[in-house]
Formats: C-alpha cells, structure tokens, sequence
DNA sequence: ACTCAATTGGGTAATTAGGGTG
DNA sequence: CATGTCCTAATTACCCAATTGA
C-alpha cells in the first residue's frame, strides 16, 4: 500500500538535521526551542523537522563568494 | 468543517501513522497501547486508526517557525 | 488453498529530552 | 548569546518468529 507523496511530507530526527549542519543534536533543538525552525513533535516528545525548511534554512544560511 | 460526505472514517494503518511521524510502526502501535492515540482493532488483532484524529493529532503538535 | 506484504508480540540497543555547567 | 558536554529518565529503533490481511 502506497501514500500519496504530496500528502506526505518528508520529516528528519534530530540526529539527521544535526548532521547536516555539522552541530550537536543538541543544538538543533535549541534551534527548534527558539522558534528558528519548525518542528513536529511525536506524542512522546521527540522532534521530527520537515526536510524541504531543514534545506531552505541550509540554503538562507549559505554564503557564497561573491561572484 | 461544512458538510460530512459520508459516515465513513477513512482507516489508516499502522505503516501509515508511521510514516507520517517519521518513526517506526510498532511505535504507533505503542501510542496506542498508551492511550495516546486512538485505534480501532480487527477481529484478528490489527489496529487501524482514524485518519482524522490522525491528523489531528498531527497539527495539533506541528509549530511553526516565527520569524 | 496459496502467496506476499504488513502487523503483532517480546526483548534489547540507540536516540532524544531536559536541566545545569563551562 | 550561542554552542558543547555531563548526567538521568523517557522514548524510540531494530532484532526475532508467528499471525493476519488482501
């Protein structure tokens, strides 16, 4: 049986995000604490974050040499 | 909400819920055990939940980002 | 009656939350 | 002010074999 993938959306644990930035997991969740990015918590507390604003965030945070 | 369509309550699986939380299926089945979340069982011993509370359930512990 | 994917149950590691500190 | 680390408690993930659902 199969989700429709537009209905779905694709989330991350914090080890995940943490990775990704290269921080502690602790850290990430402060992140989510503060307000500074959206998070879907399970019923049992635990923080999942929606991948495509993990990458926007990524991407807003991203300096590139001037070109 | 405007009008019901119908008295059916679309059924969604254990995999389903899963999905949707980003964890593992014996998780939901634990939210269930837990009282967290409710489920509807089969004659053979398989949960199924209510795709609205499911949902519900969903926004209800979603936050945004601000700012 | 058969296949095949999914779910169930129990038990054990790994991850996460939260507070306080450097 | 932001991040990393230490601690304990809670939640979640993966292992197995057997049953159920379509």
């Amino acid at each position: 049986m199969t989700i429709a993938p537009e209905a779905t959306e694709r989330l991350m644990t914090p080890g995940e995000v943490a990775a990704m930035f290269r921080v502690d997991p602790k850290t990430v969740t402060r992140w989510a604490a503060a307000g500074r990015i959206g998070s879907i918590r399970t019923p049992g507390g635990h923080r999942r974050f929606r991948e495509s604003e993990v990458r926007t965030l990524l991407d807003g945070l991203t300096s590139e040499a001037h070109a």
